[in-house]
DNA sequence: GCCGATTCGGGTAATTCGGGTG
DNA sequence: GCTGTCCGAATTACCCGAATCG
């Protein structure tokens, strides 16, 4: 071992590690919605995410992006 | 680099990248035409789409500015 | 600690969906 | 063939004050 960084975070399947953290606000603009919507999404299971410490969401990229072409 | 999101999502060769989607509402006032109109043309294939996870069609502006200026 | 921007929650309007019909 | 409209259900947008983020 030795330097003690994360290899990789999967939850659900999707990448959540270092650079493919999405906030509700890049989703909103990626798909063309209200950042509220997103939250919904969550809600709803549609799409996965982890909470930081202060209880804000964040997306992976690697879900996003499978969602963006077509399911 | 600057803020990362996505860099490019292509659909049909069309630009379905942020900043680039259209609503149904949108492209019905464009072409000043009822936005159930819009969704025909989506389902008869005449204008590429994209959906929302809660199955909302997204336009791409660079397909119908395409379409504005005659073919 | 301060500050601007964002994201919580909730609630309520406005759009869009799909099918059917003129 | 193409478009507008009616309907109910589902999805999304805008409003607020409080909390978190960077």
């Amino acid at each position: 071992m030795g330097k003690r960084t994360i290899e990789s975070v999967i939850v659900d399947g999707w990448d959540f590690g270092p650079g493919q953290l999405l906030s509700p606000g890049d989703v909103a603009n990626i798909f063309r919605v209200d950042p509220k919507t997103v939250t919904r999404w969550a809600n709803d299971g549609k799409l996965s995410s982890i909470r930081t410490p202060g209880g804000v969401r964040r997306f992976s990229r690697q879900q996003v992006t499978y969602l963006m072409s077509g399911r």
